[in-house]
RNA sequence: GGCCCGAUGGUCAAGAGGUCAAGACACCGCCCUUUCACGGCGGUAUCCCGGGUUCAAGUCCCGGUCGGGUCACCA
């Protein structure tokens, strides 16, 4: 890289929610700006006055906020090199693409609407490539100045080089270089005023001292252009980095249209926002050695652009729940009560020992919204099959777990305070005085009192987490059930 | 279709000419265990194909195949 100070900035257009590829661009050019002691910048790339989705702002600076990508300088705390957001640095852009034509790097092009949409399909039908014909390209300033002033619509057109090759570098990706022939004169400032994002962000990214210049691969076939338009102006071009796209599977980007999860939605499910920084890191960059959880300050300290992958990544559902299983894990009780707190309020309308409850769902969730599907059994016992009391390896049937059933009976009839330890001295007491196995007694236990295979925990657990007369009450249900 | 880019197990990936090609997820088996899970141990599985260069190629070159991107007054 350039021996400049590193600027990085993350320029999102304002279209509706944050997908995880545009995440883990933010996040990459986060991590090159701290790691670096540089700066990071927030630029709103509102150029296309249709495509503006309201309250897309607010799920920008929100998802930032929230995943802890906090910018140093933006549209709400301002900086040396604003406005940051582009709709409100219009006078500029017109001022540079005025300044092209000036240096005849660019010119203005009359062309309506209706005849470039008849070139485009005439070009298409003959099977060539779309793109301007050059039919303004000629006219002479003045008389092009002149229709101007006279207020005639027109479109500001960059002026690309009639032969030779056009190339840039990137840090990963090396030299790419393409004939000119290859490019379009493309739109810089539209009929409207406002420039295309082609011309804007390498307006914006001079003016704001960007370095390195951080985005998508879709990018990497017009960053010729840009640097020949860096070139007229005699600007120094940035370093850039393209990160490949995040894929839903191996032929397909992901994205919100085909009902692919956004960051918002991955919170929804119960997914912890730093796993969520964590996994999408992992996806097209690693440190290079064996670790994979890391914090934001931990990525700060070992990530370099150079370890972004050249190739696109499919986004694996399975991974990010088996990190996030690794992030709760290492909650502090606390951390994990706090979280976990409104999906048991939200699943269990009863009452019941919750701060037991939530204890063993610590061990057994991977992600919040496994649940509500833990703790169904608590509120109503579901309806179950005495088969359910078979357990080959515990060497139970409805017939043994009627004879345990009865014997646990009067004994946590006895246990005045139910808690996991008196309970369970009680429970043992009986097992050794019985002299049968633990699952005996309390493989019948668990299955009477939640109806279930699979438990967030043992029957000594359960029965504390229901109560004392929960816990009997449905064990009379059972025993019902058995025919006693 | 033209141009650009890419390609290591099912997935994420390490590897940057020279040990039997790391590791993780998933999957399978075993152990632990009052279920499941956690944890521990082990296992199956990969260099897209074809040519070259080299004593030696997953690593370099060429071609092909496949995939992605781009070809808007969208970003």
């Amino acid at each position: 890289m350039k021996d400049v100070r590193v600027r990085t900035r993350f320029a999102p257009s304002p279209t509706g929610y944050m997908h995880v590829g545009n995440l883990r661009t933010a996040l990459y050019a986060y991590l090159t700006a701290r790691a670096n002691n540089g700066d990071f910048l927030l630029r709103i790339e509102d150029t296309d006055q249709n495509r503006q989705v309201e309250g897309a702002i607010d799920i920008i600076y929100n998802t930032l906020r929230e995943t802890g990508l906090l910018w140093d300088e933006g549209p709400d705390c301002g900086g040396p090199v604003g406005p940051y957001v582009q709709s409100e640095r219009k006078p500029i852009y017109k001022k540079y693409a005025e300044e092209l034509i000036e240096k005849g790097a660019a010119y203005y092009c009359f062309c309506t609407k209706e005849r470039l949409e008849e070139l485009n399909n005439l070009q298409k039908a003959a099977g060539q490539i779309t793109k301007y014909d050059g039919h303004c390209a000629s006219i002479p300033l003045e008389e092009a100045k002149a229709r101007v002033a006279a207020g005639e619509a027109y479109v500001i057109r960059q002026r690309i080089p009639k032969t030779g090759v056009a190339g840039f570098d990137d840090i990963n990706f090396g030299h790419i270089e393409v004939d000119v022939s290859t490019l379009d004169d493309q739109v810089l400032l539209k009929a409207d005023g406002m420039p295309t994002y082609n011309f804007a962000n390498v307006v914006d990214d001079h003016l704001m001292n960007i370095n390195p210049v951080i985005r998508g691969t879709e990018y990497l076939s017009s960053a010729p252009k840009y640097n020949l338009l860096y070139a007229a102006f005699g600007w120094e071009v940035p370093d850039y980095v393209h990160c490949p796209p995040v894929m839903k599977d191996a032929t397909h980007k992901l994205s919100k249209r085909n009902g692919d999860a956004s960051y918002e939605d991955l919170v929804e499910m119960g997914y912890l926002t730093d796993a969520i920084l964590n996994y999408i890191a992992l996806l097209g960059w690693s440190p290079g050695n064996e670790q994979e959880i890391f914090s934001l300050e931990e990525m700060v300290k070992i990530f370099t652009v150079e370890r972004i992958n050249k190739s696109p990544s499919i986004f694996d559902i399975e991974k990010l729940r088996f990190i996030n299983g690794e992030y709760i894990r290492r909650l502090s009780a606390e951390a994990f009560a706090e979280k976990a707190m409104p999906w048991v309020d939200k699943a269990v309308k009863g009452s019941c020992n919750k701060k037991l409850l939530i204890e063993l769902l610590q061990q057994r969730c991977e992600i919040l919204g496994d649940i509500p599907e833990q703790v169904d059994f608590i509120d109503a016992l579901p309806e179950y099959d005495t088969e359910l009391f078979t357990s080959k390896k515990m060497k139970t049937d409805p017939e043994t777990a009627k004879a345990a059933l009865n014997l646990l009976v009067p004994v946590l009839q006895g246990v005045e305070i139910f808690t996991v330890e008196n309970v369970h001295a009680a429970i043992f007491n009986l097992i050794e005085k019985e002299g049968v196995k633990n699952g005996y007694m309390l493989w019948p236990l668990r299955v009477a009192i939640t109806g279930k295979q699979f438990t967030p925990g043992g029957g000594i657990e359960l029965a504390v987490v229901l109560g004392k007369d929960e816990t009997l009450k449905r064990i009379g249900v059972a025993l019902k059930k058995l025919g006693a």
